[in-house]
DNA sequence: TCTGGGGTCCTAAAGCAA
DNA sequence: TCTGTTGCTTTAGGACCC
């Protein structure tokens, strides 16, 4: 392990809140939470203001309702956030070519790769600048933790929240990790904490004490292994830029359950087709389909084939589907489904040649004939839907946000990121002065430059949801772009 | 008011081949 | 030829992460 904290993780503060309170100055300083709106909706975020209500994400949106009733409700707008992570994560290319996202609002950077630090005074100053870098670009916040290996870049970065930035001094580890309780380490989560706890581990020095051999006889090899390196402060683990995606999968929960079983057909053939857009998206094929079914009762289970080789035929991953939902029960109604591919592989011709000779009479339209997307028609002005915090213009008014819609009405609060707080107006949903718009920049052009050069040169606005190339040459730190 | 969507990794059983 | 061992692949499930 390095002896200098030169490993940084770097967590944005309530991402998606936060986002969307930059966007709406009537939100700034209210509880907001971001989440599926639906009846069987989640918390993907909460405000740093509606966490003082007790409401964190994964928490069923009913629940949050009913903690936070005044708070603002918002689906997230995904596009939004992955263009404001693109940014972040360029900052962070910056300064050094081994950065690992690890989702759209955290990643790892190695500072030593990137030659910008190497000890602790350098490390900081990196860290204090990355940080003003970020609220320059973003006009929001993020936590930096800084230490010599991946685990404690990430608890230290916890213990910053929010908007702070702490180093974990290399000697310093063991005695502050011992007093704290397992589920900071990572893979601990509620099933190994509850398995510790009854074996009478509450803390990470507990895990010491018990030793290796007994953690491996509670949790298995790998685990109790992994588990015991990890409460000695044992972590070398590198930063890995660019990993390649092993599966790519599409799951829908319905806001009430299906009973029909013709229904449950339709929904795992259309959700095969949404899997092999995705697939394709990416410039993928895949072996291996993956039916996943969660029933009535919450009990979940799949079904996987493996073909001969790799496809990406919409009819054959459809067919493949089809044949495993004839192997599970539904009787008693389903309240998730999902279609997955894995095994992935490059796409190339000679697959599809392969797949057709191997399965015989698969041997329909050539697939260039079938759209990538469906053709979307233009919906009638009444038909249009107005989800909650999404953008809108309006021909007399200007910019605004949807409050919220119902009863043949749209409320839209008319603000931008740069204006004061706006005023609320009622509109019919088929009021044609109305349209949706895109998000609007939430710094001013002229206020986006990086506190210094660095980070300033270049910063090519690629859209995030470019496919990766697998090309495989030398699988390392290449991005690849098209 | 029950409990999202996208993933990763590990384990264990079973079938098969050498 | 029979039996046992080993190892790989496929399948199913579970835990965990954000």
């Amino acid at each position: 392990m390095r002896t200098a904290p030169t490993i940084l993780h770097l967590d944005m503060d309530a991402f998606y809140a936060s986002v969307e309170q930059a966007s709406k100055p009537s939100l700034r300083g209210k509880a907001v939470v971001v989440g599926g709106l639906g009846p069987r909706g989640v918390v993907a975020t909460a405000s740093y203001e509606a966490r003082v209500f007790g409401v964190h994400s994964a928490m069923p949106m009913g629940q949050a309702r009913r903690l936070a009733p005044n708070a603002a409700y918002l689906v997230p707008r995904f596009s939004l956030y992955r263009s404001i992570s693109e940014r972040v994560m360029e900052l962070l290319r910056a300064l050094s070519p081994l950065v690992e996202p690890l989702s759209l609002d955290e990643a790892f950077v190695d500072l030593e790769a990137g030659g910008v630090a190497w000890d602790e005074r350098s490390a900081r100053l990196a860290g204090v600048k990355l940080r003003a870098d970020i609220r320059a670009v973003t006009g929001l916040t993020g936590s930096v933790g800084l230490a010599a290996s991946k685990m404690l870049a990430k608890i230290a970065s916890e213990e910053a929240k929010p908007d702070g930035l702490v180093v974990i001094e290399p000697g310093t580890e063991r005695a502050m990790l011992g007093p704290m309780p397992v589920r900071i380490l990572p893979g601990v989560g509620p099933a190994t904490g509850d398995h510790l706890r009854r074996a009478g581990i509450t803390t990470v020095e507990e895990i010491v004490e018990a030793g290796e051999d007994e953690l491996v006889r509670l949790l298995g090899q790998a685990h109790g292994h992994g588990l015991y390196a990890m409460a000695l402060a044992r972590d070398d683990r590198p930063v890995v830029a660019e990993r390649e995606a092993k599966s790519v999968s599409v799951e829908d929960t319905y806001d009430v359950d299906i009973h029909d079983r013709t229904r449950v057909g339709l929904e795992v053939q259309r959700l095969a087709e949404r899997c092999v857009r995705r697939l394709r998206g990416a410039g993928l094929s895949g072996r291996t389909i993956v039916l996943k079914v969660r029933r009535y009762d919450f009990s979940t289970l799949t079904r996987s084939e493996t073909l001969r080789g790799p496809t990406d035929d919409p009819a054959v991953v459809r067919e493949a589907a089809a044949r495993l939902l004839d192997s599970v029960d539904t009787t008693g109604g389903v309240r998730l489904l999902g279609v997955g591919v894995s095994g992935l592989a490059d796409y190339t011709q000679e697959d599809l040649f392969a797949q057709a000779a191997g399965e015989g009479a698969v041997a329909e339209s050539p697939v260039e004939e079938r759209p990538v997307a469906p053709t979307e028609e233009q919906p009638s002005l009444a038909e249009r839907r107005w989800p909650a915090g999404h953008d809108v213009r309006h021909a007399e008014f200007g910019h605004g946000w949807v409050q919220g819609s119902g009863l043949g009405r749209v409320t839209v609060r008319f603000e931008t990121p740069t204006s004061e707080p706006g005023r609320v107006r009622t509109f019919r949903i088929d009021d044609p002065d109305l349209e949706a718009a895109d998000p609007l920049p939430l710094v001013s052009a002229g206020e986006r430059e990086p506190a210094a050069e660095a980070g300033s040169q270049a910063v090519s606005s690629v859209p995030a949801s470019l496919p990766k190339s697998r090309s495989g040459n030398g699988g390392g730190a290449a991005t690849s772009r098209p």
